[in-house]
DNA sequence: CGCAGGTCTTACGGAACGCGAACGATTCAC
DNA sequence: GTGAATCGTTCGCGTTCCGTAAGACCTGCG
């Protein structure tokens, strides 16, 4: 797959977490890189900027059609209803507005690749200890009784199990699993409550999804039954 | 392969993205040249605009039909007029409204094709625990009883029992099964409203077509006649 | 021990969401 | 033409979820 964004940010929280989908990600910070890329690795996806410095997105977009036909996913800055609309006449196969979140983007990448290569995408069932998740089912199960989260919940959850052992701030959290920017970092605290109550045996000193103080939070699998894949 | 349509923007768009696709793509800009297209190339897939100066697309359509059985991918302008795509699903072998993306009707081009020329292979019905299903003679049963579905219905159950245990949201459902690239989401609601109905012992209390809140719809199996996967 | 900043807990209002029912419009069968 | 059937839409209602605020609690440090 190939990733097109100028902004560094952006373009290592999506490639970050799409490796960790399973997805081997190239990336390109501008249009000639991109068109370049394209060329030599012939990816299976593209996920585009529209803005982009030197040649703007929508014409990488339209020089990559006249010799591929490889899906691709315009990416724009403000999410007005006109821009979709340009976007799919051009022909792009999805569209997503910045700011959005990782979830969001795996989505839709998920949902273009199953319409175009077919059922499979890496990202099958995640398993760690005695959770199983199940992304495209949307279900999560703890030692087979299933835990009804909500869908924030189930995507917090689902980023934790993502990157465990590994400490994120709120503010990370609340970029990478919201797609906010900006926001109440308070969202997050209570979130992670909400998210204890329902996995962690006693809610009230959490053993998986710890507190770093003055830092963040950490999902580990120190228990005994630690059968991890 | 034959195109029609007037506007030459679609029309460069969707055939430079159909040859790199690898199709042999002709041309055509109004009704007339389309006939005479039709019957000079005597191609294996129709595209068909349904809007065309001179004759109206679906007088095309219907003048197509009475010498050939060539497969017709119809194209409408969703909300421009009275639309009379239900009347034509028994006519045309599928329809996609515009703005629609490049990749969407390639596949819908693959799909038709692998049907025409598949046509004849009897294995194409569908069974999934006590359901079984018949696209071809549009007949759906439960443990041998007929139930009698519409036939949107019908197309949104053959849908997701293709794809069991997978959530989708509704904009999804309406992109794949309606064939609409955007609309009214609480359509979808409605039929699986409708659908449920009509499958579930107790359709108040969903167990196979189950909601997911915020998500989507997701289909499942987990009664007793669960020989499945 | 007391303070300050960070974290937890609880509660609440608003918003989003899904559901049910019903209504025209349209089509098809007779 | 008439009536039944299907389909897409609309509206009101109840529910669920989410984000924020406010206070209590805890931790680290002087």
């Amino acid at each position: 797959m190939l990733l097109v964004d100028d902004d560094p940010t952006v373009a290592e929280v999506a490639s970050s977490y799409l490796r960790a989908t399973g997805f081997v990600v190239e990336e390109a910070s501008d249009g000639f890189a991109a068109l370049e890329a394209a060329e030599r690795i012939a990816p299976d996806l593209i996920v585009l900027d529209r803005m982009l410095p030197g040649i703007d997105g929508l014409e990488v977009f339209r020089r990559l059609r006249e010799r591929t036909s490889t899906p691709v996913i315009l990416l724009t800055a403000l999410g007005s209803e006109d821009d979709r609309i340009a976007g799919l006449e051009a022909g792009a196969d999805d569209y997503l507005s910045k700011p959005f979140s990782t979830r969001e983007l795996v989505l839709r990448v998920q949902s273009v690749l199953r319409r175009s290569i077919g059922e499979f995408t890496p990202e099958s069932v995640l398993e760690y200890g005695e959770f199983r998740l199940d992304p495209s089912a949307h279900v999560a199960t703890r030692g087979g009784v299933e835990l009804t989260l909500t869908a924030r919940e189930f995507d917090l959850f689902e980023f934790l199990l993502k990157h465990p052992n590994q400490v994120f701030s709120r503010e990370e959290l609340l970029r990478t699993v919201w797609g906010w920017t900006y926001g109440d970092l308070s969202t997050v605290t209570v979130h992670v409550r909400r998210l204890r109550e329902k996995i962690e045996r006693d809610p009230r000193s959490p053993v998986l999804l710890t507190t770093v103080w003055g830092v963040g939070y950490r999902f580990t699998m120190d228990g005994a039954a630690d059968a991890v894949v």
